[in-house]
DNA sequence: CGTCATATTGATGGGCATCAATATATGTGG
DNA sequence: CCACATATATTGATGCCCATCAATATGACG
């Protein structure tokens, strides 16, 4: 293998790692530790990723496709545990037990990458720098936090209501008009966030505009009325 | 305060910090000594149990009513962070980062009671058990697991999809008609946890009933082709 | 300027909540 | 043991929110 293609997989895998909620906050010169451990695999459909009962050298993050996770049972049926796609990882727990692995992995899709990082480097990293575990436990609580907020919210409060929420939620720039917030991505991806449709976001946004409650433009709002937001985001 | 009063008060405390995801897992011992550092506040409605900027001594888990966490703003409006309810907790990141609490919170129900988790002990555990960081990690790996899933399931899965899911995921028992499956708790409960209401859920399992896929007496459900359900939580 | 992804807007239908009534369990005190 | 009260489950009727499908519009980019 070549240097230069050595450093675009460093960098490919250093961008895979660093989005992980597990590794996020963690110094860059660790993380490149973390990457100088790790290797791309690119497992056939079908082919075994992990293996139950093996001793674990290595957990795993998806970069491309996706993969699955089961346990065959006694007799003999295969019961499916997870399915995982880009930016989710598995055998961390196993990792950390230092135990074997509890299931198997398989890639589902063609074209699948999977990051391995070494069990070993991990580990000893983790033992040495007392900080990586305050780091991991702050970043990981953090994320709990958010997803807990997210269950309840998907539950329980209507589309308009989590939206609303949501701009609530986003860094806003005072202007004469009013606050005015420039969406970090797309409305697409904003949508899926909130689990519902980009029409749906469309017309919800239409709908306050008619209403004089927010001034709709392309990438971005602004809050004519932050309350009355406010008395959306709170009630059903 | 009277040395049977302390044990009740204790046993309250270590029910509620075993129930954190953070701790679940963690040796009885080492929640014994947690439980030892805490203590129970009640706050009146109102009144602040953390401010903003002061130097951490603790965090907090929630046991009873409600608490949210907030910041005022430049121009002195208060922004809510989040509203937290029974087993939730705050401040922990505050604690792992040895930080001065970045926001402050207060009871916004009467009857409000928190577990007051002192910092200093818990740091020293910390630093002291190495198991522990493990541990703690371990378990907030597998919520975190749990919980992704749950969002894209809420966002993408229908009701039927989330039950049949579900009832796969519980343990069940091999009988001569076919997997028996006792509800661990209440339909209710088990409604609330999917985001359906009770009569969705019931009206869900009388429609598999009809089709001859399950048995649905009172507090137990008999899988009776677990395939169809298979198909039903993989699709739509 | 044509091509493509993203956004908006409309029409339609279904899934699921809501409201309401009944039935079944669970528990309580007389 | 029964009558009563309360919580949980079931079942029905109704309506709305939101996804879906489809068409158009608007921008981004080569």
């Amino acid at each position: 293998m070549q240097v230069g293609e050595h450093g675009a997989m460093q960098e490919a895998i250093l961008e895979t790692i660093r989005q992980l909620p597990h590794f996020s906050g963690l110094a860059e010169s660790t993380l490149r530790r973390l990457a100088d451990a790790s290797r791309i695999l690119r497992p056939a459909t079908g082919s075994l990723i992990i293996h139950e009962g093996e001793p674990c050298r290595a957990f795993f993050a998806v970069r491309q496709g996706a993969v699955r996770v089961f346990r065959v049972t006694p007799d003999g049926r295969m019961q499916i545990l997870h399915r995982l796609g880009p930016g989710r990882s598995f055998a961390e727990a196993a990792v950390l037990n230092m135990s074997s692995y509890p299931a198997s992995a398989e890639a589902i899709e063609d074209g699948t990458e999977v990051v391995e990082i070494g069990a070993a480097t991990f580990l000893a990293l983790f033992d040495t720098d007392r900080s990586m575990a305050r780091i991991m436990l702050t970043s990981l609580c953090c994320w709990l936090r958010d997803l807990v907020s997210r269950v309840e919210e998907l539950s329980v409060l209507s589309a308009g209501a989590r939206l609303a929420r949501h701009l609530l939620d986003l860094p806003a720039r005072e202007t004469d008009e009013g606050l005015e917030i420039v969406f970090p991505t797309s409305k697409k991806e904003i949508a899926e966030r909130l689990g519902i449709t980009p029409e749906t976001l469309s017309r919800q946004l239409r709908r306050w505009q008619d209403r004089e409650v927010i001034i709709s433009k392309r990438d971005r709002v602004v809050l004519l009325k932050p309350d009355t937001l406010l008395t959306i985001a709170a009630e059903s």
